[in-house]
DNA sequence: TCACTAGACGTAAACGTTTTCTTTTTTTAT
DNA sequence: ATAAAAAAAGAAAACGTTTACGTCTAGTGA
C-alpha cells in the first residue's frame, strides 16, 4: 500500500475567494454563490464580485471544491497503449463525456498488471466519478472488486474478464473471426494461417476461438502463431507460419490478430516477396486510415472503436444513476478492400481533377 | 468566467484517516506518518496501523492531500488530436514523468482556440505542477499570460508562438521542408508541390518558408497548396496540385505536410493511377510504422516525436527547479524510402525463413 | 406604529488531509 | 529510584471551498 512519495514542489500562494472577497466587500459565500449561481444576488454586488474575479484573474480551486462535494467530474480512463484503436475510443469518450459536463483523463499501463494496479490507485485516491478500464493481462478481478469503493463505478471495455462481475462493451470478436475464415473459405483457400496475440485477453481468446470453429466447421485446415501483439511480434509469428519446417502447411491465406502485428507482417511478407492478394491472402483486425491507400488495400474487421467509447461512457452513466446496465457486445463489419484476394476495383475515373 | 457546473453525483462517505485511526487506536497523526514515512514509528503500532488500512482497504484521499499541500504532481497535458504523432510524444512525456514520481493527464483540443482556452482553465484549476501545451491556431498568448498565475509553469511543444514568453521545444521543421527539396533536386525534380497544412501554426509556417527558401536557392519551380491538415484536405490540396488547369505546372515531385494529408494525398493518387516514386515522387513530414510496409516505403522527414516529449518534461522541471531553459529545436532526419525515386532496396534474403 | 415577511447577505462548520507544536511514554544515566 | 533525555504519539490548526443557518434590512398590511 506505500504509495510513491511525488516529488513535490511547494506552490506559492494563489489567489482565493477570501481575496475576491475582500476586494469586493462581500462575504465569501456571496462570492461562491455568484461563481455558482446558487442563490439570488443583487445585480450591483454580483458586477462588483465579477469584477473583482477579473481583475486578480480568480480561479476556482477545484481540488478544495472536490474535496467539498465529494466529486470530481472527472472520468478515469485506462488505456493499455496509445495506438489507433484506443484512440478511436478515446474520441468516443470524449464525444459522449462532454454533454454530461464531464472531463476525463487518460493513462495507459502497457499490457502490464502491476502498473494498472497502481494506476487504478491513482484514479480511486482522485475520486473519479468512475473508471474505464480496459483489461490487461492478469488483471485480477477479485482484487479490484475488493480494492475499490461501492461508490465509483467501474465499467470494462474491449476485454471482458472472465467470472467477474463488472459490466463491460466488447467487439464481436468470435464473430469477426469467424467472419473472416468464412470469406477465405469462399475465396476457396483451404489452409489458414492465424497470426495472434499471446496475451490471455479476451479479444485474442474470442477470435481465436471464432477462427478455430469455422475452421472445424467448414473443415478447413490451419495453424495459429501466437506472439507478442507487437510489430515485432507479427513479423515472427509470420516468419513460424512460413517455415520451411513446416512441410505439410504453407497457409494460402492469414487472418491476422491486430493493427501493430499486421505492420510486422506485412513487412515478413515484403522482405520475402510474398505479394499480399497474390501469393497470400490477408484480412486482419483492425481498421486504419492506411489501410485503403495501401495495395492493394487491406480487408480488415472494422471494429465501432469510436461507438466503444460511447457505449462506455453510457454505461457508466446508467450506473451512477443506480441501473445494472448489460454488456454490450459492438457489431463488427467486414470490410473487403483487395487484401483477401477479392478482385481490386481500381477506381477509374475519368472525370477532370 | 462563468464555468460549466458539472452535473455532479453525491458519492457516499468512504473509508477515511480517522477510521483507519480509529481501529488502530491511534491519532489520525500517526496513520497520516506511517502512511508518509515521515517520522519514527514504533515497528508495533506501524503494523497495527497497517493493518488497519489494508482491513478497511483504505485509500488515501489524494483530493485532500493536494489541497493541504498544494501541489498535484500532475502534470496537464494539452494536444491537437490524437493523432500518432502526439501519441508518440506522450510516450515520452511518460517515460519523462515517471522518475520524477508525477503522473500526467491528457485531453485534446482540436485545433480549436475557445476548447483550448476552456481546458487550459480545467487545468489551471485542478492545479497542475505545469502545462504542456501544442498551441492551437488562434492561441492568444498575452491572454494565456494574464490568466496563468506565475506558479504554474507552461512548456509549449510542437509549435511555437509568435511574441510569446514561453519556453518551446519544436522540431526544426524549417530545416527538413529544406532538406525535402534539396533531395528532390539531387534527383533532378524541378518542379516541386507542396501540400500544406492552412491552419496558421509555427510548424507549418517553418516548413513553407524552409521549402520557399531553398526552391528559391536551387531556382525550382513550386507550387503551395494549403488545406485542413488531415484526410481530406490532404486529398483536396492533390486534386487542386493536379489540376488540369494548371497548364503550366505539373509537379514532378511533392512534399507532404503532416501524417494525416499524406494519406488523403496517396488516396488522391491511387484513385488516379499516378504510382508513387514512378509517376510522381513523395516526400511526408512525419513517421509512422506503416511508412515501412507499403510499396514503396515511404521517404519521410522524421520527427524525434518522443524525444519532444522527453525534452517538454524536462524544461518543465527546469522551469520548476526556478531556472529559466532556452527554446530547444530538435533535429530532424530525413529517413530514405523508396517513394522519393530512390532505388527501392528490396531485401533479398535468401536464408531459411 | 408594529409585527411580519421576503430578500440579500454573512457566519461558521464541514470535507480529509498534512504538519507544527505539545504532551506522554520510554529509555538512559546516575 | 529518579531526573533528564530521547522517542513516540496526540491535538489542533490550517488548505479553499460549499452550504445549512442566522442575521439584518426594507417593504407590507393592519
Amino acid at each position: 500500500m506505500a504509495q510513491a512519495k511525488p516529488q513535490n514542489v511547494k506552490v506559492k500562494k494563489s489567489v482565493t475567494l477570501r481575496d475576491v472577497a475582500k476586494k469586493a466587500d462581500v462575504s465569501i459565500a456571496t462570492v461562491s454563490h455568484v461563481l455558482n449561481n446558487t442563490r439570488e444576488v443583487r445585480e450591483q454586488t454580483r458586477k462588483r464580485v465579477q469584477q473583482a474575479i477579473d481583475e486578480l484573474s480568480y480561479h476556482r480551486n477545484d481540488i478544495a471544491r472536490e474535496l467539498k462535494t465529494g466529486s470530481s467530474g472527472l472520468v478515469g480512463v485506462l488505456i493499455v497503449d496509445y495506438n489507433p484503436f484506443y484512440t478511436d475510443v478515446l474520441r468516443g469518450i470524449e464525444e459522449a463525456v462532454e454533454p454530461l459536463g464531464w472531463k476525463f483523463v487518460v493513462a495507459s499501463t502497457g499490457e502490464n498488471w502491476e502498473k494498472q494496479k497502481e494506476l487504478l490507485h491513482v484514479m480511486i485516491s482522485r475520486r473519479m466519478q468512475g473508471i474505464l478500464i480496459a483489461a490487461v493481462d492478469g488483471f485480477d478481478s477479485k482484487y479490484v472488486e475488493s480494492v475499490v469503493p461501492a461508490d465509483i463505478p467501474i465499467v470494462l471495455f474491449d476485454r471482458r474478464v472472465a467470472g467477474s462481475q463488472m459490466v463491460s462493451v466488447t467487439s464481436m470478436n468470435f464473430e469477426g473471426a469467424r467472419q473472416a475464415v468464412e470469406h477465405f473459405y469462399q475465396h476457396g483457400y483451404k489452409k489458414i494461417g492465424f497470426v495472434l496475440g499471446k496475451d490471455l485477453i479476451s479479444s485474442f481468446q474470442d477470435r481465436k476461438s471464432g477462427f478455430e470453429q469455422e475452421i472445424k466447421r467448414l473443415n478447413l485446415i490451419s495453424r495459429i502463431e501466437e506472439d507478442y501483439p507487437s510489430i515485432e511480434g507479427g513479423y515472427e509469428a509470420g516468419r513460424r507460419l512460413f517455415s520451411k519446417l513446416n512441410y505439410d502447411f504453407i497457409p494460402e491465406a492469414v487472418l491476422v490478430g491486430n493493427n501493430m502485428m499486421l505492420i510486422g507482417f506485412l513487412e515478413f511478407l515484403r522482405e520475402h516477396q510474398l505479394r499480399v492478394g497474390v501469393d497470400v491472402a490477408v484480412i486482419s483486425f483492425d481498421y486504419q486510415a492506411w489501410c485503403d491507400v495501401i495495395t492493394p488495400p487491406m480487408t480488415v474487421i472494422r471494429q465501432s472503436s469510436k461507438k466503444m467509447g460511447v457505449t462506455a461512457v453510457n454505461i457508466l452513466k446508467q450506473k451512477i444513476d443506480g441501473n445494472s446496465p448489460d454488456d454490450v457486445r459492438l457489431q463488427v463489419e467486414l470490410s473487403i478492400g483487395g487484401s483477401c484476394g477479392c478482385m481490386q476495383k481500381i477506381n477509374r475515373s475519368n472525370h477532370l481533377f
